[in-house]
DNA sequence: GCGACCTCATGACATCTGTCATGGAGAACT
DNA sequence: AGTTCTCCATGACAGATGTCATGAGGTCGC
């Protein structure tokens, strides 16, 4: 029997998530839980074999919550399930150690198969979501201008974005116009939209 | 018995909600959907009771394919369920005649319950959805302004808003201070984003 | 050690944006 | 008919932004 642990904030498809999994013989819901802090808690507990997480939560989100299991529990396999697939959130799903990673869109069949998966020591990245990966390529960002690109993201002005980095205007204008080079935008609004579509903050 | 419509783009979800609503002895789901047009198209055969609706769809997004409904299916109650749970949203799908808007985070009982709700023409609005839509307010922007507005949350500069617009660029312009004055941000990136949370454009 | 790169900064310049004053056309209301 | 509003436009100006040249320090690999 698969111990699983789920976390989603959402109750609705929670609780139906929970009741799609339990309908397999081998497969058992231990906990449950609606943020990531909660998730992480009962995890502690618990112990469960395979957690199942949200990647979207109020608190911490799914990539950091499987950080931190990694970590804490390595016999536990973590698996994300996301609303919106964006390749970036994958990259990093895998850097932080997730075994599977599936849009909300795939049926509850290939949820529990994926679920023995990961438990067996398996990957399983959806493919199609594997595919937008590999085609946004890699991120020409330095590290820098990704930080000061994720600042603008929000519309801030630049003396705001240079308060909040710790950078003077000048030092902030030049790596928004180097990212703004990189991506092909026309500022830095649409550079910084264009670079969280990709994944690459 | 009350028979219901299911429409969501996340197959796992959709599943998981039809096995929950199943679970009651009154209700039955007897069609899904996955995207606003198949519903509709479903809906006209199908005749349901209650559709329940996803806000988010690939195609047309939950309100239109409730307004269509509200026009060829009079005997049909329409409910929404969401994610990211908008004023501007709720506003736009009680004109359109929804009965029921609820966020997905809600439990199954709710959802049961506000089903046989407005399937007796009764409404329900979550309270925490309609608390924050009534903080919102109505929107202080002319049509106009709106229309720019929503042009401008790609970031685009201002040249290609006024070509998409069919305005001058310095009408462009005006609005958009305009717009900026009233929202009280600091430009029209901020402008806009203020808008949409508001659910103003 | 050296070259290649990133980080951080400054200054100068052209351009883009936000703001304001102003005005005409048309619709709505009194 | 007059008032008031929105819609559209123009022009002018200050300040914000994007671009470029330049340079000093740091790290990394070879």
């Amino acid at each position: 029997m698969i111990r699983i642990l789920l976390a989603d904030d959402e109750h609705l498809i929670r609780g139906a998530m929970a009741a799609l999994l339990s309908l397999e013989d081998d497969l058992e819901v231990v906990a449950q839980a609606a943020t990531g802090a909660e998730a992480l808690a009962t995890a502690r507990v618990v112990r469960p074999d395979v957690a199942v997480i949200d990647l979207q939560m109020p608190d911490l989100d799914g990539v950091s919550v499987a950080q931190s299991l990694a970590l804490e529990l390595p016999s536990c396999s973590t698996m994300i399930v996301t609303s919106h697939g964006r390749p970036g959130h994958l990259k990093r799903a895998l850097a932080a150690g997730v075994r599977g990673f599936l849009p909300k869109t795939v049926s509850s069949d290939v949820l529990a198969t994926v679920v023995r998966t990961v438990h067996t020591g398996g990957r399983y990245v959806d493919p199609a979501l594997a595919a937008e990966a590999i085609s946004a390529g890699d991120s020409p960002l330095t590290p820098r201008e990704a930080d000061v690109l994720e600042l603008a993201l929000e519309g801030a002005p630049i003396d705001e974005i240079a308060r909040r980095a710790s950078l003077s205007p000048g030092t902030v204008r030049n790596y928004l116009s180097s990212a703004v080079g990189k991506t092909g935008a026309s500022n830095r609004h649409e550079a910084a939209r264009f670079a969280r579509a990709r994944g690459w903050i």
